[in-house]
RNA sequence: GCUGGAGUGGCGGAAUUGGUAGACGCGCACGUUUCAGGGGCGUGUGAGAUCUUCUCGUGCGGGUUCGACUCCCGCCUCUAGCACCA
């Protein structure tokens, strides 16, 4: 085997990875754990191109890496497999989703094992196995069966707070509940009936049935989430989608808001992720205040965070979803309302975006009174007020709001200034700070001094009280779709009833077809017989797809359990996730959604972390490179890229496999597609053109790469290696096979290591010399500190360095090549293993140990470096390693000498770089 | 508009706390190998010049420093996310 057979190497060692479950972890308290994870798949049914692996990859090479540093780690792999795609196919075909998916699910297992990942497969989840989904189901009911206490700022079990109501009604409780709750004291709640204790119950129910209004999308028949739409239209799909009011359960996320938020700071995330995160909780201090409608018992209440400019404000704004709209009308301004706000109602989500511009609002009629300064003021409705935010009131403040500003500009309101120096100016609301002035009390005062004063104020007048607000709503839990779980709860006399726990799983029942009912009702109301005990229907609604990525991350450590959703033992060794790793996408959904449920867990006792994942990492999207052909307008003709100017053409995409570097491969073509076999061309230079873009990969542009196709031709070693040497991880960057060669020639170079012309295994036993010990350290190190901060682009060219030395050095040592293979396993660990065997070794290189680096190799034997002198290089120095860092009187020597050179003059400062200089050699 | 991140050769990208900018790879050029092709091996490769050496060079303009890709101030461009959030 002289030559790098890695089609033979890698086959041989997949094989005997699996044979010999090399890679099956368990508990052992004798080691420190870790906790590699990836962001699970959805398994679709393109398949895997070459921008998925790039995450696994990274993590793999972590964690075989710390593997060899003598952890104990777990790296599972499973599948997010309930979702739309699956269904919508369903829809079209008949068949079921399952299926569909389990077909797609062992294709992506069979790349994935191409690539040669240390996955521990028999910790694989699927989230569509009802042995899995059971427990997605169960921790929806301990949901259901608890509220949130905010005075000890946690999750609690619900019957807890019944046994308070009993004792003393709701009024000493503080819980995160729906803000209309009635109150009601212990005797009340005593002599309610059954029916009506279960209803106030759902007002505090982590989970809650609730009417509100919902992102429906008529085109995939379901309500989606904010993080689900993206501009208006389905993140999946991209249909439009519309704003209604329908019956949903929800999960009260809301009350973990300030934890979600606190808990960013003790993660290792990325800024910007974590800004991502703040910015969706929206978090704001601010105040409400109370404006009373003038003739009337009527109060609105206003959210501000400016305070301060109240004596700026010339009018107050209604949302036109106000429910108090109609009673705050005056006869005369009637008509007028009900148009504007019919219209306001009617306007989809996209179109109230998209002309954020346009001002448009109308005159209620009615006055309100300012609490501070008790103004009368003109209350009007328009459509920039959001219901959802708020108070769906707002104190409008022309002089420091630049909507306020637009609106007050149209209508012809009156602007008051109150900050110092927007008297004069033509759009004021640029200067948002400063001094107080035209406000009474206030003036003279900085902003946040008066925002300060007034909140005391309304508050010792009654009118008002501090208070903070969150952009973030709940969430949205139904969907009305079939492939997803099912909740397990029914209904009986309208109020839902929860199964209990050995009632689990509740099993996705079959339905004949996968569209909605003819009355329109979700796919599951399909289903023969779906009712609880033959006769209370069930939940026909089923769980969102963030239902079970919200927590695979524990089932992971147990996912075989069948008495818990994971043991506590297994779960307090392994903790949470050290490593995750996975795209940018999930930002504000299944990263916040598993926060929020492993806080849930936590607050239960359930598990004995509050954050799912310590460190995340965002890897960088690979783009396609599109390649594309200009096809004339009405023929069958393409014509080459530089000469399409002359003509009037169309760009088509053309599969990229049958172009390289640009260029056609002509014969190739005319099999491609049917009526190419009689294309005609029009060639430049004798070859055909074809331009290019990067976007991203999909099948419909031509443009995917399949990580099959690249192991065929190079093997996965090279590819995991061309992956990581593209750049770093983070980036995004276009998949160009440019420098795959080199990698490959890389890997041929270390073989040759091995072996010379005559196929002779050359590995020799001597001694190596300090110089081949010196790049061998040198290596080690590298490779070491890149991998902990994820540099894996630059390690890469470290062994790339150290072969290359080694070769010119002619080195064939045992010594330095047993442990470059070890440092090389995490990248290349079929080669790595099979070099490993040859050289005499018993089992898997995963029992190696990563070679420690020693410093005496490191330091580099006499090098020169310069000095410099008031910016001039004046002379170079050598230095040697093993001099003592603050080695004084070596300094004193360097300084006489730069006064040397300075020709007498003292100079300014000398700086001697204290690890490098040791003798002056003028 | 706000908030992150980034601007370095023909290209992808390196550069510890400020210390020889351009590692490593691709590409290109020359040479070499009884070398058909492909491949292998070696050398060179930021720009400019009066070419053993010198000058200029990390988006633009300033500043701090003996010394700046790196730190500070002001711009420009690209990219990602948020966006009527009161």
């Amino acid at each position: 085997m002289a030559e790098y057979d890695f089609r033979a190497i890698e086959k041989k060692w997949q094989n005997y990875w699996k044979d010999k479950e090399i890679y099956k972890v368990q508990v052992d308290t004798s080691k420190p754990k870790f906790y590699a994870l990836d962001m699970f798949p959805y398994p679709s049914g393109a398949g895997l191109h070459v921008g998925h692996p790039l995450g696994y990859i990274a993590s793999d090479i972590v964690s075989r890496y710390k593997r060899l540093k003598g952890y104990n780690v777990l790296h599972p792999m499973g599948f997010d497999a309930f979702g739309l795609p699956a269904e919508q196919y369903a829809i079209q075909t008949g068949q079921h989703p399952a299926i569909t998916t389990e077909k797609n699910i062992s294709r992506y297992k069979e790349q994935l094992n191409n690539i040669g990942f240390s996955f521990d497969w028999d910790k694989e989840v699927q989230t569509c196995d009802p042995a899995y989904y059971k427990w997605t189901q169960w921790i929806f009911l301990q949901l259901f069966h608890s509220w949130y206490n905010k005075e000890t700022d946690q999750a609690e079990p619900i019957e807890q707070l019944t046994k308070r109501f009993e004792k003393d009604g709701n009024q000493t409780v503080l819980a995160a509940c729906d803000e209309d709750t009635p109150s009601f004291s212990a005797q009340e709640w005593q002599q309610m009936s059954e029916h009506d204790q279960q209803s106030m119950l759902l007002n505090y129910r982590l989970t809650y049935v609730s009417d509100t209004v919902v992102n429906w999308c008529p085109e995939l028949g379901t309500v989606l989430a904010n993080d689900e739409i993206k501009d208006g239209f389905s993140e999946r799909g991209g249909f439009p989608v519309e704003r209604r009011k329908m019956k949903q359960w929800m999960m009260r996320i809301t009350a973990f808001a300030d934890r979600l938020l606190s808990g960013l700071d003790k993660v290792d995330w990325s800024d910007s992720l974590k800004e991502m995160q703040r910015n969706w909780i929206g978090k704001s201090f601010g105040c409400e205040l109370d404006f009373k409608v003038k003739d009337s018992d009527i109060v609105l209440t206003a959210f501000t965070t400016r305070s301060d400019t109240i004596y700026g404000v010339t009018y107050v704004t209604l949302a036109p979803e106000h429910e108090l709209i109609d009673q705050l009308t005056t006869p005369d301004q009637k008509q007028a309302v009900e148009a504007y706000v019919e219209v306001a109602k009617n306007r989809s989500e996209r179109d109230r975006m998209a002309d954020v511009k346009t001002v448009s609002g109308v005159f209620t009629g009615s006055f309100v009174v300012n609490p501070i300064n008790g103004e009368e003021i003109p209350l009007w409705v328009a459509d920039y007020v959001l219901a959802g935010y708020g108070t769906g009131v707002v104190m409008a403040v022309p002089s420091s709001d630049d909507r306020d500003f637009r609106f007050a500009k149209h209508f012809n309101l009156p602007i008051r200034m109150v900050i110092e120096g927007t008297e004069n100016m033509e759009d004021p609301t640029e200067k948002k700070h400063g001094k107080m002035i035209n406000s009474d009390f206030l003036n003279g005062m900085e902003s946040t001094e008066a925002i300060k004063a007034v909140n005391e104020r309304a508050e010792k007048k009654g009118v008002g009280k501090p208070k903070v607000n969150y952009r973030m709503r709940d969430a949205v839990f139904s969907r009305q779709r079939y492939w997803g779980e099912p909740v397990p709860v029914y209904f009986k006399d309208g109020i839902p009833h929860p199964l209990s726990t050995d009632e689990l799983p509740l099993n996705l029942p079959s339905v004949d077809e996968y569209k909605p009912t003819s009355t329109g009702e979700p796919p599951l109301g399909r289903a023969v017989d779906w009712k609880y005990d033959g006769q209370y229907e069930y939940e026909l609604t089923t769980m969102p797809g963030w239902a079970g990525s919200s927590w695979y991350h524990f089932r992971y450590m147990d996912p075989h359990n069948e008495e818990e959703m994971v043991s506590k033992t297994k779960q307090s060794y392994w903790e949470n996730v050290d490593l995750y790793i996975g795209g940018t996408e999930h930002a504000t959904g299944h990263l916040l959604y598993s926060r929020f449920w492993t806080k849930f867990l936590y607050d239960r006792g359930y598990v004995t972390v509050d954050e799912p994942y310590k460190k995340l990492v965002n890897q960088g999207m690979i783009q396609g490179v599109s390649s594309f052909m200009y096809r004339i307008a009405g023929e069958n003709k393409y014509v080459s890229y530089h000469l399409r100017e002359n003509y009037e053409t169309s760009a088509m995409h053309v599969d990229v496999s049958l172009v390289k570097d640009n260029q056609l491969d002509i014969e190739s073509f005319k099999k491609w597609k049917q009526d190419a076999q009689v294309a005609e061309f029009v060639l430049e230079n004798g070859v055909y053109i074809c331009g290019s873009e990067v976007e991203k990969m999909s099948k419909s542009k031509f443009n995917v790469v399949n990580p099959d196709d690249v192991i065929e031709q190079y093997g996965a070693d090279t590819l995991r290696m061309y992956e990581m040497f593209l750049g770093p991880l983070e980036q995004s960057k276009p998949w160009n096979t440019n420098g795959i060669d080199g990698v490959f020639k890389f890997l041929r170079k270390l073989w040759r290591l091995f072996y010379d012309d005559a196929d002779n295994f050359i590995v020799t036993e001597g001694t190596a010399t300090e110089a081949e010990m010196k790049i061998l350290h040198k290596t080690i190190k590298k490779v070491q500190e890149d991998i902990e901060d994820l540099s894996f682009n630059t390690s890469v060219s470290g062994f790339m360095i150290c072969v290359n030395e080694l070769t010119s050095m002619k080195c064939h040592k045992r010594e330095v090549l047993n442990d470059l293979v070890v440092i090389l396993s995490p990248f290349a660990p079929h080669i790595a293993e099979e070099l490993w065997h040859q050289l005499g070794h018993e089992g898997s290189i995963v029992h190696a140990v990563f070679p420690q680096y020693q410093e005496k190799y490191l330091i580099e034997a006499s090098h020169e470096y310069p000095i410099s002198v008031n910016g001039k290089v004046r002379a170079k120095m050598e230095f040697a390693l093993d001099m003592p860092k603050d080695d004084i009187e070596k300094a004193v020597l360097a300084s006489e000498q730069v006064q040397k050179w300075t020709e007498g003059k003292a100079p300014k400062r000398v700086i001697i770089v204290p690890k490098k200089i040791v003798n002056i050699v003028v």
